[in-house]
DNA sequence: CAAGCCATAAACCTA
DNA sequence: TTATGGCTTG
């Protein structure tokens, strides 16, 4: 029998075939199962059609794998299942009706950089100054105001008095607009053209109700409020709607989730069965207790409480620390011994916090015990675009004589020093013998333009200026004229997006660990920080090593698991962050307490919170308390430790083999990790060049991904491997010509070379005439039967051979 | 007005 | 990496 693997409840979910249900599937309660097992049941049992249900996912993978199981589960039939993303489903649609409201079938889908040619274009014609207005922010303005199915007019009205919107409402109108006369849709258009679709032409939405009779979302706490208004529209004829979700694991509210979409659902369909799924199959009964105890004390969400048939477990264990480096020092030294003992590998261990930004002082701690480790979704910290062109002004105003920093921060911000300039001061220093910044500083005996000169000028004063103070103030003061001099904070805080106010974090961190410097440190000097990070800069962190720690975000964690989790950074104001708690929206300090809840989900069998007394935010020192979140946790449940780090017990172990703790963090540095400095692209270059992939920086992924052990995490692709996208580009940059060569003898990972018949996607097909290696791509010169020859990159032209 | 130089796009299909 | 448009300046 199909439900014999099925516990109660599950069954109970799988036989409820008729109206309206919602599935409350706690973490880790089997929801997959259930869906895929419902699924068979509908057509082995109940006789349905296969062609009559549809699955919708968030993401491609998460509807591959559906339709993985849906195959493995069901037998003939399993095919005509409508198994899609909300994306997917609507381009199908759209494809086939959207000229019943005004477009042709034939529409292109516009990608982001397609929507900034055009808001740039019209920023152009209104005279928008695309510096104060970036598209950026324009575009997230639009993409929010869709995802509330707000049209241009809507807009308009409802921020018809506030001044600082109306360019956003004057280009949002005249996007539109373009967009029709285009043809096109953006991303986002792809779900509000579908509801007005169904909402214009009630013939279609009939059709398209015919044939979804049964109808299952996964993912529901993630739903927006255009999405639930296309499943309202499709399930209202049948109300065979089944929606799974969680809402206590519903994180992304920024991203424009509606919560309300799973806590009103028997509101909207008042007849909706609840089936709670609780019986958990993933962490001990400590750990679900805590879960438990924290999300009870949200007031907008379901009851229910998670059990498990498991036994309690370990205790959970919480430590109180004095600060943020001996918390990491804590963590790492922990994982350490428990390898040491057997008793873990390395990659069944996770470190979880609340902000990109503390991965940085774990990561130095891990390199400094030779642990392994890896960031999920996001670069190393030492890697990032703004750390090191904040560093390169460090290392300029130290003694400007490594000319790769000096290079990279020329014209950075821009201040319209091009390439020309840069060759041409370049050739000059050669010449002469002398360093870059030493040639800039003798512009007037160089062929330069008067105003590129003066560019020049004004920037070697500015480093001078910043170099005066030396000695004379705390680092942190230069540091602070650096990124305010430069305008270069000023200009991220004009983008005004999510990634921008990343990269401004990553940048106070840098401070913090400054300022940290500054303070540890008798007599502080710039040399001496820039030589301690470069210890941890310029390290291979990339272990060949299969076998690692995981780094990562609470929301990159979501749908994942791991035996051993270190939850790090437990205080009030970090976790729940101070604008949760600032805030005049009650329900903000809840999200952040979902995003606890599914933190303490994602550990099977330890989970150890830890805490510091101080830590150093922004260059400052705070002073912060526990987080509120760890006092909802039974003490009875707890093993707390005070004191961990300098002098707890769980130190001194390592602290005999070291007597240099205390004084310097490094000190527990091995040498041998030194030698492996010089082989960091052996191997990667030319791979990196076959991989690249744009827009790597600082994801915050998770979209609906199932459960994964470590080991699926290691082949997922979701770890980064620290040579995708910029970073590769950056730090290739900086290596040695004949490094590069050896390794990239041939084009290999291109999978064709000179004499093969290629196809692109505009050209068509065309013969490849040579295959040069062009430093960080590959040029390929094509002569294509109808475009004649053409040069081409590998990268952009992702030409495939006949 | 022409020369010189800077900034940017090129490709895929992010959920 | 290169072709192109746009901006600045002599």
């Amino acid at each position: 029998m199909l439900t014999d693997t099925l516990n109660d409840r599950q069954k109970e979910a799988v036989l409820h075939t008729e109206g309206p249900l919602l599935i409350l599937a706690g973490a880790g309660s089997g929801k997959t199962r259930v869906i895929t097992h419902r699924i068979a049941y509908l057509i082995e049992n109940k006789g349905v059609n296969p062609w009559n249900i549809m699955a919708i996912t968030f993401t491609n993978k998460a509807a591959g794998e559906m339709r993985e199981r849906v195959d493995e589960l069901v037998g003939y039939g399993s095919e005509s299942i409508w198994v899609a993303t909300f994306h997917s489903s609507c381009v199908r649609i759209l494809r086939r009706y959207i000229d019943r409201i005004g477009y042709e079938n034939s529409f292109t889908i516009y990608d982001t950089d397609d929507q900034k040619t055009v808001i740039k274009d019209i920023c152009k014609r209104f005279n928008i100054d695309t510096k104060t207005t970036k598209e950026r922010a324009v575009l997230a303005a639009i993409s929010a105001a869709k995802n509330e199915l707000i049209s241009p007019e809507q807009y308009e009205k409802n921020n018809k008095n506030d001044f600082g919107k109306h360019n956003f409402i004057r280009i949002y109108k005249e996007y539109q607009a373009q967009l029709k006369k285009n043809n096109a849709l953006d991303f986002d258009d792809l779900l509000v053209k579908a509801v007005e679709l169904f909402e214009q032409c009630p013939e279609v939405l009939e059709q398209y109700q015919e044939r979804f009779r049964y109808i299952m979302i996964d993912e529901y706490q993630d739903t927006n409020t255009v999405q639930f208004r296309f499943v309202e529209l499709l399930a209202e004829r049948y109300k065979n709607l089944c929606v799974v979700g969680d809402d206590d694991q519903s994180i992304y509210k920024f991203r424009g989730a509606n919560i309300a979409n799973i806590l009103n659902f028997e509101k909207v369909f008042p007849e909706a069965k609840v089936i709670k799924l609780e019986q958990n199959y993933r962490s001990t009964g400590n750990i679900l207790k805590a879960a438990n105890e924290v999300i009870r004390n949200n007031h907008t969400r379901k009851a229910k409480a998670l059990w498990t048939d498991k036994g309690e477990g370990d205790l959970i264990r919480l430590w109180e620390i004095d600060n943020g480096y001996d918390e990491a020092e804590a963590i790492a030294g922990d994982i350490e011994r428990k390898v040491r003992q057997g008793s873990r590998t390395y990659s069944q261990c996770a470190c979880l916090y609340r902000t990109n930004a503390q991965s940085r002082t774990l990561e130095e701690k891990f390199i400094a015990k030779s642990i392994p480790y890896k960031i999920v979704g996001g670069i190393n910290f030492y890697q990032r675009k703004e750390v090191k062109d904040i560093l390169a002004y460090l290392k300029t105003v130290d003694n400007a004589r490594d000319d790769v920093a000096v290079k990279r921060i020329i014209n950075i911000p821009k201040r319209g020093i091009g390439q020309t300039t840069i060759n041409k001061v370049e050739e000059f220093a050669n010449a002469e013998g002398i360093s870059f910044f030493e040639a800039l500083k003798r512009t007037e005996e160089m062929k330069i333009a008067s105003k590129t000169a003066n560019k020049i000028i004004d920037f070697v004063n500015s480093i001078r200026v910043y170099r005066s103070k030396l000695g004379e103030y705390p680092l942190t003061d230069i540091f602070h004229d650096i990124v305010d001099g430069t305008g270069y904070i000023k200009e991220l805080e004009a983008e005004n997006t999510d990634e921008a106010k990343a990269r401004i974090e990553n940048i106070e961190e840098l401070l913090s660990k400054l300022a940290d410097y500054q303070k540890q440190e008798e007599t502080p000097t710039l040399s001496g920080f820039l030589e301690d990070v470069a210890l941890v800069a310029d390290i291979d962190s990339m272990d060949q090593n299969s076998d690692y720690v995981v780094l990562m975000t609470i929301h990159s964690a979501k749908g994942l698991e791991f035996p051993e989790v270190y939850l790090c950074g437990m205080e009030d104001g970090l976790f729940p962050s101070y604008m949760s708690i600032n805030s005049d929206d009650s329900t903000d300090v809840e999200e952040e307490r979902r995003l606890c809840y599914v933190a303490i989900t994602r550990a099977m069998e330890n989970l150890t919170m830890t805490y510091a007394r101080k830590r150093m935010v922004r260059g400052e020192l705070q002073y912060n308390s526990i987080s509120r979140f760890i006092k909802e946790i039974p003490p009875l449940i707890l093993e707390s430790k005070t004191g961990v780090g300098n002098f707890g017990d769980l130190q001194n172990l390592e602290m005999k083999e070291s007597d240099t703790f205390g004084g310097n963090f490094f000190g527990g540095f091995s040498s041998g990790r030194k030698e492996t400095g010089g082989r960091r692209f052996a191997s990667g270059s030319s791979a990196a060049k076959a991989a690249f992939a744009r827009n790597s920086y600082g994801g915050l992924g998770g979209f609906g991904k199932k459960a994964m052990t470590a080991g699926e995490l290691l082949n997922s692709g979701l770890v980064q491997k620290g040579f995708a996208g910029g970073a590769a580009q950056e730090t290739a940059a900086s290596q040695s010509d004949d490094e590069n060569s050896a390794a990239d003898a041939g084009p290999y990972g291109l999978g064709y070379q000179e004499g093969d018949t290629v196809k692109h996607v505009k050209f068509g097909a065309g013969k490849v005439i040579s295959v040069k290696d062009a430093g960080r791509d590959f040029e390929v010169t094509v002569e294509f039967e109808n475009y004649g020859v053409k040069k081409l990159f590998a990268m952009f032209a992702k030409l495939k051979k006949v």
